[in-house]
DNA sequence: TTTTTGTAGGGAATCGATTCCATAAATAAT
DNA sequence: ATTATTTATGGAATCGATTCCCTACAAAAA
């Protein structure tokens, strides 16, 4: 590996003289300049980031911890980010839990230790010990999804989406409503939907019942299981389903279209996230896009605040959501 | 920060001692240990990875070179490389070009000032310079998806799957088959699979019109826009089309529904790459599942065996693929 | 009792940059 | 002509770890 040291003496001059030259700071001669310059060419020389972030204590660096690594949201929500860190010279440091909460203190004990220049925390439930380590870290922060007192948030209006949602299916003349959630341990996707969902049906003074309203985890298959009971076990058979994911959207549908139902017309199925596939089955499905790149880009916005030192106060930015009509309702 | 020194001084030792306690080398006292891990526990230090990497020259990342990051390819393979990465304690630190060829080489050496410990590329055209650069690079290195000399490879089998899949059409009794490819610059997906398709037709003594084999880009609507040509300026009407891409063959789909006609009745679609979509589009969309993920995880310990200074040499890793049966064909 | 061996632990060099401070030379101001 | 500034440069400390080498002492072997 080659060294300041050796671009030195090959340019006759001292290491401070070749680092003034790099960085462009202090006053080297022309001729100086042009010997450095020259020399780091013919050698093809890149100084070492990690001398330079020992002294400096700047990385570039920004860690981001993510609950799936391969999922739609996560890849927007990354793409997002690098649209604007990579703008400022920053590299992304990918931290993936696999949805392990020990995981989550785990990385970022050392994201710390990596000394990266801010994190970007995607969790889905957060808990006291998370909250805790993170205070503590002195890390310029940001959270996107849910939210935590006291940092720099970057949310979605999970509530009002929700109920939304449900208001737009109530006005298209649907009265008997079912619901597929996640567990309420997530508290946007899975508490903050689900009251939507509830406060929105309880407005109308819309009865519902509670084989209606099932739990499944965040995939097609699972939305097709919960939608067996919902269609099975009410006395009222629903004219309408909402589910929190666009996936379990989809496994429902499948079940209503497997039974031989026609949806809209037999039931009515809307969903949330705007994932790909929701453009491409058929019908159609009818959801609501959280924009999940421009989240990245406002979480990156926010980091960037704080590592200029700008804004280090609770910060709440709500992404704008926005409903992909479909043919599904 | 809290430093090694700190933690030295409160646990009245050297800081030689603190470092062999941290890393369990040479012999330290029980009584020295115990005091060293109470101060390290009360005052939560990390060791700082970058002074440690300085010293060692090891850091315990793995530049991942992408030329989209929010793409299911991209997504996968980062998830099977995690797969094995994280296992090993090693971090993924991402570059992700745009499919700017010049940002390449430009990451490639940012890649190299912070000292990665390997390097994985999934580029979509491998060009001169890049290759240069890849040589003098000395860093362990793996490519994915394209083959270059002389080092480790991981790659599909894109011309005998393209090739399969025209067989596999004739033998359902397709004759007129037409092609929607892509530029031939990306060497895998545009030009091996375009001559596979080219020569499965030839061994069967099948002509093919110029007006069947169009070129598009990655995405839906240019499948869309291909199948316009291929549709109305044929003499002879295709009764089969392969896409080399799901996203090609969906928009192709898509147009032939438009059209009323009937899938694979009418006119069969295939296409290649098994996204999540393929599954959940009517007709269910027959592809090839090139196992991005099962790529992921072979690149990473082709990796790690050159990080581990096993296997420098040229190597080649083709990842089986599979068809996916749906019924567009 | 003397010598050997082994264990515990510290001093100081090192990794590769940046940066403070001092100095010399060149130029400007008086 | 003398003093004050400015410009160019280098020496050496520093960042926070690891690690080589040395010493002190205790236990084992001779």
């Amino acid at each position: 590996m080659l060294t300041i040291k050796e671009i030195a003496e090959r340019a006759n001059v001292s290491r401070t003289t070749v680092s003034r030259v790099i960085n462009n700071s202090g006053s080297v001669s022309e001729e100086a300049r042009r010997r450095v310059l020259k020399v780091i060419e013919e050698t093809g020389y890149v100084p070492s980031e990690n001398a330079k972030s020992l002294r400096t204590k700047k990385t570039k660096v920004i860690g981001v911890i993510l609950p799936k690594i391969s999922t739609e949201t996560s890849s927007r929500l990354v793409k997002g980010l690098d649209d604007i860190f990579a703008k400022e010279g920053y590299q992304i440091l990918l931290a993936n839990t696999n949805l392990n909460p020990e995981k989550e203190i785990e990385y970022l004990r050392l994201l710390k230790s990596r000394h990266v220049d801010g994190i970007i925390l995607s969790a889905t439930n957060i808990n006291r010990p998370l909250v805790e380590e993170i205070y503590q870290l002195k890390i310029p922060f940001v959270t996107v999804g849910q939210y935590i007192t006291g940092l720099a948030n970057v949310l979605f209006d999970d509530y009002q989406a929700s109920k939304d949602m449900v208001n737009l299916l109530i006005k298209n003349g649907y009265k008997n409503i079912a619901f597929i959630g996640v567990s309420e341990k997530d508290r946007s996707v899975g508490h903050l939907r689900k009251i939507g969902y509830m406060d929105a049906m309880k407005d109308h003074h819309l009865p519902v019942e509670e084989s209606w309203i099932q739990k499944g985890i965040f995939n097609v298959d699972s939305g097709y299981e919960c939608m067996k009971p919902i269609m099975e076990d009410s006395k009222i058979k629903p004219d309408a389903v909402l589910a929190v994911t666009d996936r379990l959207a989809i496994g429902a549908l499948q079940y209503i279209k497997e039974k031989g139902l026609s949806i809209p017309d037999d039931i009515a199925v809307a969903g949330m996230g705007a994932s790909e596939l929701s453009k491409y089955i058929s019908p159609a499905l009818t959801t609501i896009d959280f924009s999940m790149e421009d989240a990245g880009r406002e979480a990156a916005s926010l980091l960037l605040e704080q590592i200029n030192g700008e804004n280090y106060q609770e910060t709440i930015r709500m992404i704008k959501y926005r409903f992909m009509e479909g043919s599904s309702i």
